[in-house]
DNA sequence: GCGGGTCTGCACACGATCTTCACAACTTGT
DNA sequence: ACAAGTTGTGAAGATCGTGTGCAGACCCGC
């Protein structure tokens, strides 16, 4: 998830929608506006938000009726706005894809926390499984290594030696142990060999992310 | 979704656990247990349940954070438990994506029916569900899949193979999870009847769609 | 039993990867 | 600055993993 943040607002009421898309826009997010059913639909299909605050009482189709609908064709976080103890709506609306919800009337600071942290939750569960070290990713699931977005492909033993690496910044490993714990450790290996994935390593990914420390092995340094 | 059905039970209550893990293997579920939040979520990431039974209190972080971390990789049905009264705990889990909950003490008879409701009702949504990564569509409910909108004939295994990877997208698999999980496992099964399956699968679905990583195995790359 | 479709195992060829070696370049301590 | 030890480099052979085509086994409907 690079850049700018999108958040879609669809109310109705001009005041409140208005209110709230402000104090967003104050917050850094790029904001687009819907004030019925139809055209929130619409605006979630074009202008692809991180997220989307409903309101559930809508002309046209109601909140409940566009939820379902963008969450049919991809997963956002939804926060609804609902009247007060409407509580039929608010269970409904959760069982249809609303990931939280706030009831009127609401603060503006409330609704913004709320946002960042609903965002942060999505954010988390797509990085959950990625090592990521200055402008280093390493993506743990799909075994992939990027570096400043341009990705590299490495073999198993440089990917293994990467990640054990990379799991211990800065701290520097013997030959022996990362012979022993990326290449599989067999009787008479020569650690020279450990020289050959760290050449490899350097030139896919750069030269400066891999120190030499002389005498005792290799560390990895955090890349800014 | 085939085969059996998978539980996750989380609770940090060893009695209560196992009682409710036999229970549930009673009822025909395949079940895991985790006694604290951090291995709940672990479990669920790697166990793919197809439905959480979740303790409000737990060590490590509470239900609640569980539920939010689970419910933000996956949509997962959640049962959760509380004690008598709680009604914060209650919205909360509900807000944040607790589909049932049962209030201690409960009893055996009454969490298995309430398994088997939300079961029934997921897998109801399910079947009028599909997954849909980049342009390629599988209608789980028919069976059918196409890329491009051009519809392919899978069979059987190809197909199991298929839907295993798509619900995985991008995370490398390993031959012998892949020939366990899609063809059943059998002693002496060879893992390199996974690649005539994928062989097919790339012939019939195009060649870009899994990625073959080296040593390793497997990851079905979402197509663009 | 027969035919078609499907699954599985095998062998070969090819490509990718690992390891080693020799020599150059470098670092360190004296 | 020198010598000794350490590391970088490039290439080459050995090894391993994967793609491919094919054939037998298996299953199921007719």
């Amino acid at each position: 998830m690079t850049g700018q943040r999108r958040v879609l607002v669809v109310e109705d009421d001009i005041t409140i929608a208005e209110s709230v898309a402000a104090r967003l826009r104050a917050e850094g997010f790029e904001v687009a506006v819907a004030h019925d059913g139809p055209s929130g639909v619409a605006f979630a299909a074009s202008f692809l938000p991180d997220l989307v605050v409903l309101d559930v009482m809508l002309p046209g189709f109601d909140g409940l009726e566009v939820c379902r609908r963008i969450q049919a064709s991809r997963s956002v976080p939804v926060l609804m706005l609902t009247a007060r103890g409407d509580e039929t709506d608010l269970l409904v609306g959760l069982a249809v894809g609303a990931d939280d919800y706030l009831t009127k009337p609401f603060s503006m600071r409330e609704l913004a926390a709320r946002v960042h942290v609903l965002l942060r939750r999505v954010s988390r569960a797509v990085s959950s499984r990625s090592l990521e070290l200055g402008d280093l990713l390493i993506d743990l699931a799909s075994r992939r290594v990027s570096r400043s977005g341009v990705e590299a492909h490495l073999t198993p033993t440089e990917y293994d030696l990467l990640v054990f690496l990379a799991e211990r910044p800065s701290a520097v490993q013997a030959r022996e142990r990362l012979l022993a714990e990326a290449c599989g450790w067999h009787e008479g290996a020569s650690s020279r060999t450990v020289d050959s994935h760290v050449k490899a390593l350097r030139r896919k990914l750069g030269a400066d992310l891999i120190r030499t420390v002389h005498g005792v092995g290799y560390a990895l340094e955090v890349p800014r």
